[in-house]
DNA sequence: CATATAAAGTTTTTT
DNA sequence: ACTTTATATG
């Protein structure tokens, strides 16, 4: 250990136990990564353990917790891994630092929001207002342009192009010329509309989840000083799925690791799906290239049975890093591609799997399906239902994203920033006889008066007349209460007001009803509202059912393929493997096909034991794309790239 | 004129 | 299922 730069000047505490429970590859990448490391960590290779493993090492050689910093992708696998460094080292890890790139920026930004023009109570703009508010800043711009404003790109366009032109620090000409070349004529009014949803976005004192990175990107990078003093303190700055980060995290993690230069980054370039949102994998081989990183390959594999790992190796995307899986598993089944008529059959064929697996004495617990994209399992989801066999579904809408939860936090949101327009809009149009018109004439009074320095309370009783005296009233009686828990702000809007509302706009009350009651029930591990609001906008899964109920469900996992990531199941069952449905038929267009590459090997790299992959004779679900050219070339299907010895066939069904 | 209601489109992936 | 749009109503 002399050679190593003088990071520990005496002798590395490696505890005996450490041999026995990594292998060699684990072993050398736990110990010997420091400074700048690479661990490129196939599926299946133990990956977790490496992490795991290396924070363990990094304590016992007496680094605080509080000078580590582990950036992961979702925050449930950062808390699983301070569990289980908890478990190997039987110690707490008191103020160590995990959690998503999108959680530590907020923590930074809510410190320093002021350097930077903001206030530290900013709202956190989830995907569906930052498209309200370009909206908002679109009909602002075009509102004198008459017909041509017809032809400006829509707003959800015009935020998927800057979004990806902020993430990957690309010139707008050329983001759009990258997206989508097309509307390249377009180019100023997108300018222009950018600029407005910019200052529409300081106005109502709002970031959305591009601006959390962006802006503390920025404030490290103009503030040395703070600089110094952020970086002083995380001596070991630790990055997992650094395939999915994009040239912002980059940049934010090698600004945090500016002072000590240890920056350990773990990841697989061929499991990169996220490069819509500016993921880059390229992040790993420009990493590898670089002078002075210390790189390390974990390629065992202890998930999948051999015959499955014969065919992960087959189907290792083109873009990749070259590797080469081993497995170490007992030989068991050859993955089976079934293919059937369409996906009436499909979902027989289904069925058909699961019973046979229950027989067998396998749990649904242990069985997912997986599908490139969520309407491609509606006709399961039906088929499901009737026959009793239940489910749960990980990806799709988000529970925090539906409309009667979403609206509830409006009224907490408001509260908090007053400024948010967004939210003010959205409680507003729940009373009737309020729309958009009024809602927007009523917020911008109340900002006039808030300028002049009135008393909110003051104001809501200036501005109430018949139309709105429902609004007034209840915000008064809840704002008066706006320091309490946020389970009694909840309570108090749900019972004063959301309940009825609920039950007269809703076919579904009941069970929207019941949502609420649960949100409630969620919200009271809550003492402060800004904590609540930044975790319900920031956290990816919040567990719906009650938590009562501590004996697990037994249940099957539906998941789109980028919803499976990191996750494995004893029988994975991919639906929909034809063109046009998986690989994506936009994808097909796009001529992006390296990414649905790196989406299929996901999928299968998902499967301990069994595999099954079932395709139609009809082709895509789509009938848009049924008939179209996607279908018949053979070099968009998966299934034809299958050497016939890999796998087992078969068609199911009627013929 | 603004809102409410009925009809018609729409689906890649998500922190 | 859920949002956008066209038409009716107040």
């Amino acid at each position: 250990m002399l050679e190593n730069e003088g990071v520990f000047e005496i002798q590395p505490k490696i505890p005996a136990f450490f041999k026995e429970e990594l292998d060699e590859e684990q072993y050398e990448s736990v110990i010997k990564s420091n400074g700048k490391s690479l661990i490129i960590a196939g599926p299946g290779s133990g990956k977790t353990r490496v992490i795991t493993y290396k924070i363990a090492y990094l304590i016992y050689n007496d680094i605080k917790p509080e000078n580590i910093l582990l950036l992961t992708f979702t925050r449930a696998a950062a808390k699983q891994m301070i569990e289980r460094v908890k478990n190997v080292t039987n110690m707490e890890l008191n103020g160590m630092m995990a959690g998503t790139f999108h959680h530590f920026c907020n923590y930074i930004l809510r410190v320093y929001a002021s350097k930077i023009g903001f206030n530290n109570n900013f709202t956190i703009l989830d995907s569906e207002d930052s498209k309200d508010l370009m909206k908002i800043a679109r009909n602002e711009y075009c509102e004198k342009l008459g017909d041509y404003a017809k032809k400006i790109p829509k707003e959800n366009v015009i935020l998927k192009i800057i979004s990806y032109s902020s993430n990957t620090l690309k010139s707008l000409r050329e983001s759009i010329l990258e997206i989508s070349s097309f509307l390249i004529e377009y180019e100023n009014d997108i300018e222009q509309i950018w600029i407005k949803y910019q200052e529409l976005k300081k106005e109502i004192n709002a970031m959305d989840y591009d601006d959390l990175l962006i802006n503390t990107a920025m404030l490290l990078k103009s503030d040395k000083e703070l600089l110094k003093y952020i970086s002083k303190r995380y001596r070991y700055v630790l990055v997992d799925e650094f395939q999915d980060t994009n040239k912002i995290q980059l940049e934010i993690v090698e600004a945090l690791s500016d002072y000590h230069k240890n920056l350990i980054a773990v990841g697989d370039d061929s499991q990169s799906i996220y490069s819509f949102r500016g993921a880059r994998f390229e992040n790993i081989k420009d990493f590898m290239d670089e002078k002075n990183v210390k790189l390390f390959k974990i390629q065992t594999n202890y998930r999948s049975t051999p015959e499955i790992v014969n065919l992960i190796n087959d189907m290792i995307p083109t873009s990749s890093v070259k590797k080469h899986l081993n497995a170490k598993r007992k030989p068991y089944l050859k993955p089976t591609i079934i293919e059937t008529f369409d996906d009436l059959e499909q979902s027989e064929a289904v069925i058909k799997i699961i019973d046979e697996k229950i027989e067998e004495g396998i749990e649904y617990n242990d069985i997912a399906i997986l599908y490139r994209s969520h309407a491609l399992s509606m006709s399961l989801q039906q088929k499901l239902d009737s026959k009793l066999i239940p489910y749960k579904l990980l990806s799709g809408k988000r529970f925090i994203e539906t409309r009667h939860i979403k609206d509830i936090l409006s009224f907490l949101k408001i509260l908090y920033n007053p400024y948010d327009k967004i939210s003010w809009i959205r409680v507003m149009k729940l009373f009737p006889g309020i729309g958009t018109k009024t809602a927007v004439r009523n917020y911008e009074s109340i900002i006039s008066n808030l300028s002049e320095g009135i008393n909110i309370l003051d104001i809501f009783d200036k501005l109430s007349n018949k139309k709105t005296k429902d609004i007034y009233e209840l915000l008064t009686k809840i704002y008066k209460k706006r320091d309490d828990k946020p389970q009694n702000l909840i309570n108090e809007i749900y019972e004063n007001f959301y309940k009825e509302y609920s039950n007269l706009n809703y076919k579904n009350s009941r069970s929207r009803n019941m949502d609420i009651e649960r949100f409630s029930e969620i919200s009271s591990k809550y003492e402060n509202t800004g904590k609540f609001l930044e975790d319900m906008t920031l956290s990816e899964n919040i567990e719906v059912r009650p938590s009562d109920k501590n004996d697990k469900k037994d249940e099957i996992t539906l998941t789109t393929v980028h919803g499976s990531k990191g996750l494995e199941w004893k029988v994975v069952i991919i639906i929909s493997a034809n063109p046009g449905d998986f690989p994506n038929g936009m994808a097909i267009k796009e001529k992006n096909l390296d990414e649905e590459e790196r989406l299929f090997y996901v999928a299968i790299t998902r499967a301990k034991d069994e595999l099954y992959i079932l395709k139609q004779t009809t082709g895509s679900t789509n009938p848009y794309l049924r008939n179209s050219f996607v279908f018949i070339k053979s070099e968009n299907d998966f299934i034809k790239k299958i050497s016939e010895d890999k796998v087992n066939k078969m068609r199911v069904g009627y013929l």
